[in-house]
DNA sequence: CTGAAAGCGCTTACAG
DNA sequence: CTGAAAGCGCTTACAG
C-alpha cells in the first residue's frame, strides 16, 4: 500500500503537491501534475480514509428533503427512520446533517423546503422529487453549484441525480395482478381504486396500474378490470363508491389499491357482510398491517422504504468521503407481505 | 466533542493514561483510573474512530467458516458472496480476513477447518454452527481465548456467540402452509419431502416442518399432510418416491420441500403429464429459480442469505473497531418469491 | 508554482 | 504507575 509520502519521494516532490494533484486543487504546473498523476495511476493509489478524514476535520453537510409524515402510521415515517438511522451512524464520522420536510399535497411547501435547504450549503442532497416540473427547476440550482443529489422512492428520468433508489412500479403492479388472481375464479370482476390527486404527479401509481392491467391482459382474460377515481379518498367517499360498485356488480370479488390507502377500503369492507373480497394494496405501515393481520387485506406489496432512506444517506456519505461512485439505479425489493410474514420483513 | 487530550487536562494526567483507562490496559493506579473513568462517563466520551484506527494501524483479523459451495447455483454461494462483499468494504479499513470452508456432510472437515482457523489467531469469527455437538466443543476454545464469534444461518441456543443472524424457521414453515393452501381445494393431500441426513443436525428443517404442520392443524383440517424421508435425494430416488405417491393417491395436489432442494421435485414434475401440482420450497438459488420462472415451483421462501454473510462480517467489524455491541439475535426476513418478483428481492 | 511544517486525535515504545 | 514524545497518513496555512 503506497502512501502519499511514497509517491512524493518517487516523484521528487513534496507530499503537499501530491495532495494537490490527487484532489485536482489548483496551483500545480502541468509538468509536475502529469508526473505525479502517472505514479498515482501506476500504483492505483487509494488514500487512507482515516488519515484523510482526520486531517480534513469533516466539514461535510448532507441535507435531506422528503414528505412529512404526521403520524407513526404513515408511509413517509419509514424513509425518515432510515434516514435518521444512517445519520446516527455517520455522525461519529463528523458529518453534519439537516433534514427538511414538505407537505406532499402542497407544491409551495416543496419549493420552500428546497430554498431553506440551499441556505445551509449542503455538500450532498437526498430528496424525493415529488412534483415533476418544479423538480426540474429546482435541481438545476444544484447542478449549477455542483452539489450531488440522490433521488429516493420516486424517479425522474434523464436528470443529473447521481443515483435513484426505488421500486420498479410496473413489475410490482404486475405481481399484484398475479396475487389477486390466485383466489379469483373465472368471470369475476376486479376494481382499481385510485386518487384523482395523484394522476399528474407520482408516476409510480400509474405504472403500478399499467403493470396490473398487463397481468390480466396476458393471463386472465375472463376477469374484467374496472378503474374508479376518487376525489378525496376519505371514509365517506370510499364507502359510497364501494357500496355502489358492489351493489351494481355481483361478480366484483377483488379490489386493488395502487397507493398506500388500502386500509380505507378495508375499513369499509369490515362494515358489510362477509363477501370473500380479495384486497391487495401497497406499503406495510401500521394502518395497513392492522387489516392484514385480521385478513381483510390479503396481500401488501412493500418496497422497504426504510432502506431507501438509509441507503440514500449512506450513498451520499460514501460519495463525499470515499469518492465512491454509486450505481445510477438501485431497485428496491418487491416484497409480498401476508399476515404470516409481516413481522419478518 | 471532548478529546482524550481534553479529558487528560481536566484529570491532570497525560493522554497516555487516559488511553490506558479507556481500553482497560494495565498499569494504572486505582485512584487515577477512577478519576479518569468518572470524566469519561461524565462526558459520554466517544473516541475518534479515525484517529484511533490511524494510530492503531489496523491489526485486526476476522475469520469466517461456512459450508463450501461447489457451484454458482448452490445456496451457500450466497452467504459467501455477502461475506466477500463485506470483506471488500472493510479492507480499506485495513482489516485482514481469512475464509475457511467445510463440507456440510463431513464432520471431520468441520473440525479441520476450525483448527486451521484458530492458527491464524483471529480477533473475531463468523461461523455457521452446522454440527451441534462439535460446535459446543469447538467454541469452548474461542471462549477460552476470549475471541468473539457470530453465528449465521443456524442458531445454537445458550451459547456465548455475540450474535445470531438467521430466519425464524417455524414461522417460515407456517407461511409455507398458507401459501400452499391458497390454491388447494378441500380434501386434497399434501406431501412433505425431506432428507434423512438432516434429521439430527440442521434443526431449521424440523422447525419449518413444525410450522407447516401447525398451519394445517389450525386452518385447514380437511387437508391431509404426509411426510416422506429420502435417503439420498438424488434424481432417481425422488422420481421413484414421487411416482409411487402420485399413483397411490389421486388427491395429492401439493408438495412442500423444507430444504433448498425443491428443484429436484420440479425436475420430476416436468417429466409427468400436467397435473396442477402446487410446489413450494426454500431458497432462491439458480436451480430453484429456473423452475420458479417456468412456474413448476409456485413459491420459494427465502431468507436473504447474502445479507446474513454481509451483516455477520459487518457486526464483527463494528464490534472490534467501534466497540459496538450487537443484538443477540437478528431475524432474517421471510421473503416470498414468485416468478414475478424473483428479480426484485 | 512548490515545500516545510504544524496539526487532526489516538496509540505506543521508551524512559523514569 | 506515569509522562513526554514520536508516529499513523493526509491536509492546509504559510512562506518564498
Amino acid at each position: 500500500m503506497k502512501t502519499i509520502k511514497d509517491i512524493a519521494i518517487e516523484a521528487k516532490v513534496s507530499p503537499g503537491t501530491v495532495d494537490r494533484v490527487l484532489h485536482n486543487r489548483p496551483g500545480v504546473s502541468l509538468k509536475t501534475k502529469e508526473k505525479v498523476q502517472k505514479l498515482l495511476t501506476k500504483y492505483n493509489f487509494e488514500k487512507n480514509v482515516f488519515a484523510s478524514t482526520l486531517a480534513f476535520k469533516n466539514k461535510f453537510t448532507i441535507a435531506t428533503i422528503i414528505p412529512s409524515a404526521k403520524s407513526e402510521k404513515e408511509f413517509w415515517q419509514e424513509p425518515d427512520k432510515g434516514i435518521k438511522a444512517a445519520i446516527k451512524e455517520i455522525q461519529k464520522y463528523g458529518i453534519e446533517t439537516q433534514c427538511f420536510y414538505f407537505d406532499k399535497y402542497d407544491l409551495d411547501s416543496y419549493e420552500k423546503a428546497f430554498e431553506e435547504m440551499l441556505k445551509v450549503n449542503p455538500n450532498g442532497v437526498l430528496m424525493t422529487p415529488f412534483f415533476y416540473k418544479k423538480t426540474v427547476e429546482l435541481t438545476a440550482k444544484l447542478n449549477a453549484k455542483k452539489i450531488p443529489y440522490v433521488f429516493i422512492n420516486i424517479d425522474v428520468e434523464s436528470m443529473d441525480n447521481i443515483a435513484f433508489i426505488g421500486q420498479n412500479s410496473y413489475q410490482s403492479g404486475y405481481l399484484a395482478g398475479k396475487l389477486l388472481s390466485l383466489k379469483l375464479e373465472d368471470n369475476k370482476e376486479v376494481l382499481i381504486i385510485r386518487s384523482k390527486k395523484y394522476v399528474d404527479n407520482h408516476g409510480a401509481i400509474s405504472s403500478r396500474i399499467k403493470g396490473f392491467l398487463s397481468y390480466f391482459k396476458e393471463k386472465n382474460t375472463s376477469v374484467a378490470v374496472k378503474e374508479v377515481y376518487l376525489e378525496t379518498f376519505d371514509t365517506d367517499e370510499v364507502a359510497m363508491i364501494l357500496a355502489k360498485e358492489f351493489s351494481e356488480n355481483e361478480q366484483l370479488k377483488g379490489v386493488f389499491v395502487p397507493s398506500s390507502a388500502a386500509f380505507k377500503v378495508a375499513e369499509y369492507l369490515e362494515t358489510i357482510p362477509k363477501k370473500e373480497i380479495s384486497l391487495i394494496g401497497y406499503d406495510s405501515h401500521e394502518d395497513n398491517i392492522k387489516y392484514l393481520k385480521n385478513e381483510t387485506i390479503d396481500f401488501l406489496i412493500s418496497q422497504n422504504p426504510y432502506e431507501q432512506g438509509y441507503m440514500g444517506v449512506k450513498i451520499i456519505f460514501e460519495y463525499l468521503l470515499f469518492n465512491k461512485i454509486p450505481n445510477k439505479k438501485y431497485s428496491s425489493p418487491i416484497h409480498i407481505i401476508t399476515k404470516e410474514n409481516s413481522d419478518y420483513i
